[in-house]
DNA sequence: TTAGTAATGAAAATCATTATCAATAAGCGT
DNA sequence: ACGCTTATTGATAATGATTTTCATTACTAA
């Protein structure tokens, strides 16, 4: 309401305090391409605060996840990949291509425009039947690149 | 061809042996419900060949998982969890809502003639634009269960 | 300022998943 | 059916991401 970051109100709805860790996950977050994983971030937030741990990267980037600002992903190498979540339909947002064989990730934000038309339905339709409060979704295809067919 | 079930040639085709661990993991995700984690499964296959071990459980589930016969999940559990693909459009086809405070997980088969729809375009464009063979998809939504809103 | 409580940081613990490697068994040609 | 070749298995150990623990620190409200 001061000139704060958008994500202060949200905060303090969720019931949470605003720190330090947290906001300099989030920054690190909003300012880097891509879908880091806890060590990615922690070596970012490390370099701005030396006190800063892996166990407090991790922590923001949970409520973080409860709190529904950032999306978890797993694209099967083992480790999470954290993305902000960003508004389903502001300008960050895109869907994922995923390739079993070489786990190579496409992002994609195409048809935006159907897939918004097409899930508003859906959400409606599901948020009734289900009692469910829906806050953000995620699309995903598998299958298999050009480089990996080639071969 | 010769009464075998319907994945055999599936191996064959990828340069896979039929064996007994295998043929055992996809009964058992064949013929129970819900979404399995590597434990559950192994519990089940190893009460029917006490000399399954765990290992012999997750390599299975990889190589299946690869040839795009079983999907995994990640719902943020800690633990991967495992389900017959089946073919996108029959009737085992579903998708999840996701609860951001308990993780309770609820499948819903809702306005697939829709998704089928919007999907097929979609895929369409995926595929010539990023070169992409697409195997099946996957569409998730998070929020908040009613039971998690009411406390 | 002080009490009350949430959040942090370091280290240790947990636990799902993977790597290793000798033993076994599929599938192929004969 | 027989043996050959090699993928697959099974037991164990190793890995490594994520959590737990707990004493310390920092918010926030009164």
């Amino acid at each position: 309401m001061h000139g704060n970051p958008w994500w202060y109100q949200r905060f303090r709805n969720f019931g949470a305090r605003v720190t330090q860790p947290r906001e300099i996950v989030i920054n690190i977050l909003n300012n880097t391409e891509g879908h880091l994983s806890a060590s990615d971030i922690y070596v970012q937030a490390h370099q701005q605060n030396p006190s800063i741990g892996l166990t407090t990267v991790y922590r923001p980037l949970d409520i973080l996840t409860q709190m529904g600002i950032v999306q978890k992903f797993d694209f099967g190498d083992g480790r999470a990949r954290f993305e902000l979540a960003g508004s389903p339909d502001g300008k960050g947002h895109h869907h994922h291509l995923v390739c079993l064989k070489c786990k190579r990730i496409i992002d994609y934000s195409d048809m935006m425009k159907e897939e918004k038309d097409f899930l508003k339905k859906l959400e409606k339709e599901l948020e009734e039947k289900y009692d469910f409060s829906i806050m953000d979704h995620m699309i995903r295809f598998h299958g298999i690149c050009s480089e990996c067919r080639e071969r």
